[in-house]
RNA sequence: GGCCCGAUGGUCAAGCGGCUAAGACACCGCCCUUUCACGGCGGAAACACGGGUUCGAUUCCCGUUCGGGUCACCA
């Protein structure tokens, strides 16, 4: 049998990591064993419709690079794949449940059940099954009367119920822990527990995959798929993703750790396949030591075998050095054309070389957001003290300074080339004519060119990038500073 | 609170009865260097605790502790 696995997010308006590694590992199991990959829109929850939110799962997931082979946009043989479209087809399986003894209806009041927990000391009280066995004169009659109500599934009150997890093994629990659980709601659709089991059977789903927030749930499931008498997929609870808390005590990931969902991250200058990579990690392991994977390499890699049990801390320094390998395995134009809205963040008014300022900085960024900071000097020559010309490791000091750049000023305005290695070999000239340091003679030409402490890439490929006017026009600049008193 | 699950350095993690207990991130030091990075080399750092089983437990079993999840007309 073919393995189809889905991916069944309700559209809430954003994607958390969660979430997105969720359907990475569905995406991975299914085509790591030559399956199909099914995206599902679950929306039974009318009263919590976001506008807009389908398309934030679309657009993620084709970032991602998570294509899916049936779905809302591009159909297939299960079809419809949104629950609300689905809404007709929920109920006769609710009833056939009914038939069987395996569910009845609950007249029972929203406000009876809030006074019933409120009543209760016992935080898991739950529902006290007060219509589980109404006569039936006394259904028909409330049904007669339009009384409106809900399906419940109908719990065995003894023995246990037992289910096997991919990643969890055998996992046992009493029925009488079990609350008879809504299947349909008053207003005629289907919970996600319901509707999840429904669909998931009748589009043939063989692998149900999410997190293990399900475990506790899945005997429930266990016992629907038994009353219609169907096959039981192969169940696969993932470990969950959390952020340390400021106190370092540690809770499930949420928007107080920052950013968290894949749009933020995105916003907050990550790439989508260092997000990916890093997410594939967490909570799975290859035999070998790897870590750098491109999605498809995972799709080679992956095996249920190597996913982790306990929950994972979601570690923003280890994204960033992921970030980092994957902009230092870029081409320089590939580099300079991503960075391109960061550059342009910072240098607003000025066309430069945009190659020439990816090249200084691809080696030395890890998030794209770090970039705009960096190069605003390029746009402008900062305000700065001249205490910036003092350097213990290059040895120089406000006394040596004005004579340095001094000379430099004078070198450079007599290159009849200014490029590069122009630049480079004048100024590495001076130092040796002067008999000092490299760093020495470098020091003041590039504080004076930029007005900064630290800056991407050094004197040379500085003056380079700024041209020899405004170069120049700098270096006089600091000169004259240096020379007040 | 009941039930379920989990537990190897700060974090992610190999390990699946016998190892000086890998590796990566972060951290620290040194080298390289035209600042900062990058890169190279090195360092500190872990099997939660107590009982068993066994010739031998990080590994298997049972408790304890701690952490997490779950008990909705949310998914």
């Amino acid at each position: 049998m073919k393995v189809r696995t889905r991916f069944a997010p309700s559209p809430t308006g954003f994607m958390h990591v969660g979430n997105l590694r969720t359907a990475l590992y569905e995406y991975l199991i299914a085509k790591s064993l030559g399956g199909d990959f099914v995206l599902r829109i679950e929306d039974t929850d009318q009263e919590r419709k976001v506008e807009g939110a389908v398309d934030i799962i679309y657009n993620t997931m084709k970032e991602a690079g998570l294509k899916h082979d049936e779905g809302p946009d591009i159909g297939g043989e299960y079809g419809p794949y949104v629950q609300s479209e689905r809404k007709d087809m929920y109920i006769p399986y609710a009833e056939e449940l009914i038939k069987k003894d395996k569910a009845y209806r609950c007249f029972c009041t929203k406000e009876r059940l809030d006074s019933l927990r409120e009543n209760s000391d016992d935080p898991g009280a739950g529902y006290d099954r007060h219509c589980r066995d109404l006569p039936q004169e006394e259904i028909q009659r409330l049904l007669d009367e339009g009384t409106p109500y809900v399906i419940r599934q109908k719990m065995p009150l003894e023995g246990s119920t037992t289910f096997e997890d991919a990643v969890y093994g055998t996992i046992s629990v009493d029925n009488s822990e079990l609350q008879d659980q809504i299947l349909i709601k008053a207003d005629g659709f289907p919970t996600y527990n319901f509707a999840n089991v429904i669909d998931d059977h009748t589009m043939n789903i063989t692998h149900v995959v999410r997190g293990s927030e399900y475990l506790s749930s899945t005997p429930k499931y266990n016992l629907l798929y038994e009353s219609f008498g169907w096959d039981i997929p192969v169940y696969v609870h993932l470990p969950l993703i959390m952020g340390k808390n400021d106190d370092g005590s540690i809770s499930k990931l949420s928007k107080r750790h920052g950013a968290t969902s894949f749009e933020d991250l995105v916003k907050a200058g990550f790439l989508p396949q260092a997000i990916i990579n890093y997410i594939a990690l967490l909570g799975w392991a290859p035999k070998d030591n790897r870590e750098m994977f491109t999605l498809e390499e995972l799709v080679e890699n992956f095996e249920i075998s190597g996913i982790s049990k306990s929950p994972a801390v979601f570690d923003y320094n280890k994204l960033e050095w992921f970030n980092g390998e994957y902009i230092k395995a870029m081409s320089v134009e590939e580099f300079a054309e991503t960075a391109m809205p960061y550059f342009r963040k910072a240098v607003p008014d000025k066309e430069l070389d945009w190659v020439k300022v990816a090249s200084i900085l691809q080696q030395r960024t890890t998030k794209l957001t770090d970039i705009p900071e960096k190069i605003g000097f390029f746009n402008a020559l900062p305000e700065y003290d001249k205490e910036l010309f003092v350097n213990k490791k290059s040895k120089t000091t406000l006394e040596n300074a004005p004579g340095l750049l001094k000379a430099g000023i004078e070198a450079l305005e007599s290159l009849s080339k200014w490029d590069h290695d122009s630049i480079h070999d004048c100024l590495i000239g001076l130092a040796q004519k002067l008999e000092v340091k490299n760093g020495t003679a470098m020091w003041p030409v590039r504080i004076a060119a930029s007005g900064m402490a630290v800056t991407p890439g050094g004197a040379v490929e500085i003056l380079d990038i700024l041209g020899r006017d405004e170069s120049l026009a700098r270096l006089y600049k600091g000169l004259q500073m240096l020379q007040e008193q």
